[in-house]
DNA sequence: TTACTATATCAATGAGCGTTGATATAAATG
DNA sequence: CATTTATATCAACGCTCATTGATATAGTAA
């Protein structure tokens, strides 16, 4: 498969870049990996890493921008849980393209 | 696995967002992916980008400095290629932290 | 030696973005 | 109504880093 001719596959390189931009910040990937166990609320989310209530607000946004977690209100709470189908759908891209590098 | 009070895990998590920023420059994962085929020269790399030779030099460095990619001299001409062993440890960590999200 | 090629390095620029503080919004409670 | 709590938004700062142009280094060839 080559990578900078194909024009479909040019573009899930591409594709793929953002996603993992968008998860290598090391918050948002310990939101994910909180989210990973249940949904949380924002507190839960703010007060389990340590850092102020609206960098975690700014973060969720981030990630919710990029379709990878998904949000419901109680209350007061917003309650914030994985979208694990989008998220797989970029695994299986990343697997795609760099998997199998045994 | 806790992803804030368990100390170990903790640091795998640094590790990784580290190791997702560095692959997520779109050059970068370009050049990843390029190397997964065969080892390149650097005028392979960059006429085949679409880039200045001296920025697929420097997102080469990058590359090494993670130690994701290996050099061999040849002539004028350096070859790289993947390092594989080092990008699959860095996979299974990924996967240990966002894999299982079925 | 000189000239040419492949690659690396250095300095400077500029854009992106994580972080912070202040403020706004919305829901619950009295 | 006013107050409190949970969350979101806005503006500003500062830093990281991708990119560019120029230059240096190393190997080859004549």
């Amino acid at each position: 498969m080559d990578c900078c001719q194909n024009e479909n596959y040019c573009q899930e390189i591409a594709f793929t870049a953002d996603f993992l931009r968008t998860i290598s910040e090391e918050n948002r990937l310990r939101i994910l990996c909180i989210l990973k166990e249940k949904e949380r609320c924002v507190c839960e989310i703010w007060s389990e890493l340590k850092i102020p209530q609206n960098l975690a607000s700014h973060h969720l946004k981030v990630l919710r921008d990029f379709n990878l977690i998904e949000s419901r209100k109680e209350g007061l709470n917003v309650y914030y849980s994985l979208n694990n189908q989008e998220i797989n759908e970029h695994y299986n891209l990343l697997n795609k393209i760099l998997g199998g590098t045994k």
